[in-house]
RNA sequence: GCGCCUAUAGCUCAAUGGAUAGAGUAGUAGUCUUCGGAACUAUCGAUGUGGGUUCGAUUCCCACUGGGCGCACCA
């Protein structure tokens, strides 16, 4: 890695500032503020030349090394060097982590995304990557929802869709406002539940079968596999060993009956309530024992919401409070907002997953309408995802419908459309491009050739920068002007047929594997016809 | 009330304390005898307000204003 190669050799000539992309190309590829000129640098054979300008030392990097490195990308020894990243280090993402007995949401869509790019990012940095889909299973939500069917269900459970689930959640929040005993009623069958009536688990389980069927439709739909899914009633028997640690160490304190733990800079957390049920705190905390126990991560990733960062942050503190001492991480993305304003789900404004891909589906048909199915769904599905990743997951999102279904500049479809393109060249060929790579005369690089050149070895560096800033926007953003700078170079000239036809094969081919390598970390599928 | 996040072009987003603040979209004007026009070229257009730290601030600190989220028996 060429950032490295240099970071060692300012280290060993003992020359601090850090080695930085300077904001305008003319400047060079690297450039290092010193306040003085570093002379012998250039002597460095993967430099070409040097610069003194305005206190900054600017790097101009050998075209041989240049093309080294954008030859190794995607080879063994490329995915070898990324690999010594998290080399012996461990992973756990808990991502996705729908609720179940409600329909899958834009919401947990976000989560799903970024989890999934964010594991895929490590993963390929080296890392053995545990990705748990914690599904909400457990809890008086059950309560409700049986109030609710017994008191309105018009069918049996086993005929329910999740719709009607919903319909009858929404019901019971509706009724609450006016019938304050169902609250009640709703903690007692929640009670029941947890201590094994019979009656409450058969209605407990057929909403479990219910969802996971819409959820794993989902699932496909996005080519997501999640390797575990040990949702909150996985936990139950594990609750009583963590309570015991905590009543151990003497945090857990009683508080108007219930059972919590108090902290120093934070609201307290209920861990066991009133009537002694359990809270999904409890739960989670019982769920970091089982991933430390089982994993031993040294790194435990939270794509949750920023809506429950305060929830996220006890049971880190906790965790440090029973000695666990992993390193955590929330996401703590940011909220769905309509541009607006608020995007209220509780008057019936939930935006389900099905109708935004039905509604980018037909967007794509508008394009290409001769385009079969698949492909279609392929280009929308990667508008929707590429919408979801293209932004800093800390901000709040604004749910635009044009936004969302774009196929054009900034989109998944931009860069989808981007390889294809490489892909008809490439095929139009007469040689073997394959062979080119590493076998082909070296030409002088016109400026648009030689800007496209340039960013190739920069890939490297943004994954490992996405994995730090545990951002896939990272990486997105740099697909966005690789593609940008390959379309002005095939805007401006010919690639078949031509003179340097060779190194612009080259080029072509470098730009389509570096977007195939990238959208597959994404998690957005690439087509080589579209 | 307290805590966390946030404010960049008409709109949606970029910019590890550094050089001329970048894109897309919308608007305007073009490219079209062409390897894929889901493209390219040109043009228009921005750091909420007031202080502070610094040689240098969109970036760090403080205050204010606006927006989002949270603060015990939902998860």
């Amino acid at each position: 890695m060429i950032k490295k190669d240099l970071e060692k050799w300012l280290q060993e000539n003992k020359i601090e500032g850090k080695i930085e992309h300077p904001s305008i190309s003319k400047f060079g590829d690297y450039a290092v503020r010193t306040g003085r000129p570093i002379e012998n640098l250039s002597k460095n054979e993967i430099v070409e030349k040097t610069e003194f300008m305005a206190g900054f030392t600017n790097i101009w990097l050998n075209k041989n090394v240049l093309i080294e490195e954008t030859e190794k990308i995607g080879t063994e020894e490329w995915q070898k060097e990324l690999n010594k990243n998290g080399e012996n280090k461990t992973m756990v993402i808990d991502y996705s982590a729908p609720n179940i007995a409600k329909p899958f949401g834009i919401g947990h869509l976000r989560s799903t995304n970024i989890g999934q790019a964010i594991y895929n990012i490590y993963q390929i940095l080296g890392w053995k990557c545990i990705g748990d889909n914690h599904l909400g299973d457990w809890g008086t939500q059950f309560g409700k929802l049986i109030v609710a069917i017994k008191k309105w269900g018009e069918n049996a459970v086993e005929e329910m869709t999740i719709e009607d689930l919903e319909t009858l959640y929404v019901k019971f929040h509706q009724e609450v406002e006016t019938d304050e005993k169902l609250e009640d009623e709703a903690r007692e069958w929640f009670s029941k539940l947890e201590n094994g009536d019979e009656e409450a688990k058969s209605i407990w389980q057929k909403c479990i079968e219910i969802s996971l069927k819409e959820f794993n439709q989902v699932y496909e739909l996005l080519g997501v596999k999640i390797d575990y899914a040990l949702g909150e009633s996985f936990y139950l028997d594990k609750m009583p060993a963590v309570v015991k640690l905590m009543e151990d160490k003497g945090i857990l304190k009683n508080s108007e009956g219930a059972k919590i733990i108090e902290f120093e800079k934070m609201p307290p957390a209920m861990v066991i309530k009133t009537n002694e049920t359990t809270t999904y705190f409890l739960r989670d905390m019982a769920t970091v024992k089982y991933r430390l126990d089982t994993w031993n991560p040294d790194l435990i990733i939270y794509e949750i919401g920023a809506d429950q960062e305060l929830h996220c942050r006890q049971i880190f503190e906790a965790s440090k409070m029973l000695g666990w001492t992993p390193q955590f991480y929330n996401v703590a993305h940011g909220m769905i907002r309509w541009k607006e304003g608020k995007f209220s789900t509780r008057h019936g404004q939930t935006i389900h997953l099905s109708e935004v891909i039905e509604k980018a589906v037909a967007e794509a048909k508008k394009i290409a309408p001769d385009n079969d199915e698949n492909k279609i769904k392929a280009v929308a599905i990667g508008a929707i995802k590429f919408n979801d990743l293209a932004q800093d997951p800390k901000r709040d999102i604004i749910f635009d419908w044009e936004k969302v279904m774009s196929m054009d500049g900034n989109s998944g479809p931009y860069l989808q459309y981007t390889y294809a393109r490489c892909k008809s060249v490439l095929a139009k060929a007469k040689t073997n491009y394959e062979l080119l790579i590493t076998n082909y005369e070296l030409k002088t690089f016109n400026e648009e050739e030689s800007a496209l050149l340039r960013e190739f070895y920069k890939f490297e560096e943004k994954i490992i920068e996405a994995a730090e800033r545990f951002s896939p926007s990272v990486i997105a953003e740099y697909l966005l002007g690789l593609a940008r700078k390959y379309n002005e170079f095939y805007g401006k000239f010919r690639v078949i047929g031509e003179e340097n036809e060779e190194q612009r094969l080259f080029l072509t081919e470098r730009t389509s594997k570096v977007l195939k390598t990238g959208l597959e970390l994404l998690g957005i599928e690439v087509l080589e016809k579209m």
